[in-house]
DNA sequence: TCAATTATTCAGCAGTTGATGAATACTTGC
DNA sequence: GCAAGTATTCATCAACTGCTGAATAATTGA
């Protein structure tokens, strides 16, 4: 028998208590770090079903641990949902802003609009195209979130305005004397097609009788790029198209 | 006190129950019609919060009826949802295939992707364009199951790919030779700029700094035919834009 | 070595959920 | 006018929900 111990961890923070890792990992990296486990479960089930359709139990039962160690370390529902949200947005977003400033600086004077947007593509694409189910899940997670009307443009815009205005930045000086009017509704219906591609609900597979598949990220990444530019291009330079003046 | 009646309704339908509403309508339109203003609740709620985000007691709430009426006209949440779905599908489908025959009729040889695109568009923008709130909520709904994995292409296919299919065959007119694979995945890229378009999500909003309105959908309707048919041009007739063998 | 700290499990509560059987109110046809 | 059918409400259930206090196990630091 064990002495009874009364009040344990009297310690830790009054009111809210948050257990962030902080210093260098406790465990080996061969023993399994929970934390990460419970975030991988949660994003599988999110990804698929949303904040509501998933409850803390089935994401506690897929990580094969207590329900009580996702409030330990995340303390509520929608704490671990923003945990999820939140972890790999700064390695994607850090890929993207230097994807494009590379683009940027290597096109010089020779600037397109297909190249900006290309190289905005080109690391969720090329990651999506790894395969790898973890990422797969956390884009399809993004597309959900973008796509949530209560709470999902706040969510997306803390998140990831800094990489849209980069962006658009970038496209500014593609793109001579733009409107910027035409300039933002053309990167809505670029990130309308960007959404639905990464939200991999396979309609495109049915409807196309498995012509196109929803996992073909190289054939998306092929094509992404030139449709949307194309379009850009004539809603942002509407003179070259509707021949106003003639040149 | 009335005389206690045992055994009420024993010859409703042994096993299910159902109460679809077959014949004229019972009441006169001014009285309140109970199953529409259930339905007109559910569409308000799941078109902002989704399947899982809404409780049967929150719609009969704001239905202002008990939620055991919910059940005795729908079944199942799940058979409310559907109806909710489906309700509206029969008008907005028959118009956009008007619409698209209409135009293609009109246009003879003169066919032009952006005038099918155009013809498939406006049917939906120009509801939008009106400002009924159910409408709205209704197009925020198809946006949010288009987005969602789990079971979101399967419900679309289901009820729209007739539709699409039609939209499809008529592109293929304006596009001779055209590869079905560009065209599907040109199609994707318009799905997805269309259903972000209905999530009515704000991003845009807040992106623009309110330059663009995501409610404004006349805007839209100015804009998101010449920038998807751009594009379609642009993967469906390669030899044009890229040059390969000069004119 | 062992006390303090951190990680994990255990057991359970209070409120909510979708659903239902029965009671009551309304409508209709004869 | 009343019996049969239809619409609506009432009261309630069993299962499930997020969450928590306390117990136990593992790790660390001096």
């Amino acid at each position: 028998m064990y002495a009874v111990r009364v009040f344990t961890q009297p310690t830790n923070m009054s009111t809210k208590r948050r257990k962030v890792r902080r210093g260098r990992p406790l465990k080996t990296d061969a023993a399994p770090d929970m934390r990460e486990r419970i975030l991988d479960a949660a994003e599988d089930h999110f990804s698929r079903h949303g904040f509501w359709g998933v409850t803390v139990r089935e994401v506690a039962q897929e990580a094969k641990v207590d329900t009580a160690l996702l409030h330990y370390y995340f303390d509520t529902k929608r704490g671990l949902f923003d945990a999820v949200f939140e972890r790999r947005a700064e390695i994607i977003n850090k890929e993207r802003i230097e994807s494009i400033d590379a683009y940027v600086k290597s096109a010089g004077s020779a600037i397109s609009v297909e190249g900006v947007i290309d190289a905005f593509l080109q690391p969720i694409l090329q990651r999506a195209a790894t395969g790898d189910q973890r990422w797969h899940n956390y884009f399809a997670l993004i597309a959900q979130v973008n796509n949530t009307p209560a709470w999902g443009g706040e969510t997306m815009g803390r998140t990831f305005d800094n990489v849209i205005h980069h962006l658009i930045d970038a496209l500014r000086q593609a793109l001579p004397d733009v409107s910027e009017e035409e300039l933002y509704w053309s990167y809505h219906f670029l990130s309308g097609a960007l959404t639905l591609t990464l939200s991999q609900t396979g309609r495109i597979d049915r409807l196309s009788e498995g012509l196109c598949k929803s996992s073909d990220f190289q054939a998306i990444g092929r094509r992404m790029a030139p449709f949307i530019a194309s379009g850009f291009e004539r809603l942002c330079k509407p003179q070259a198209a509707k021949r106003k003046k003639a040149p």
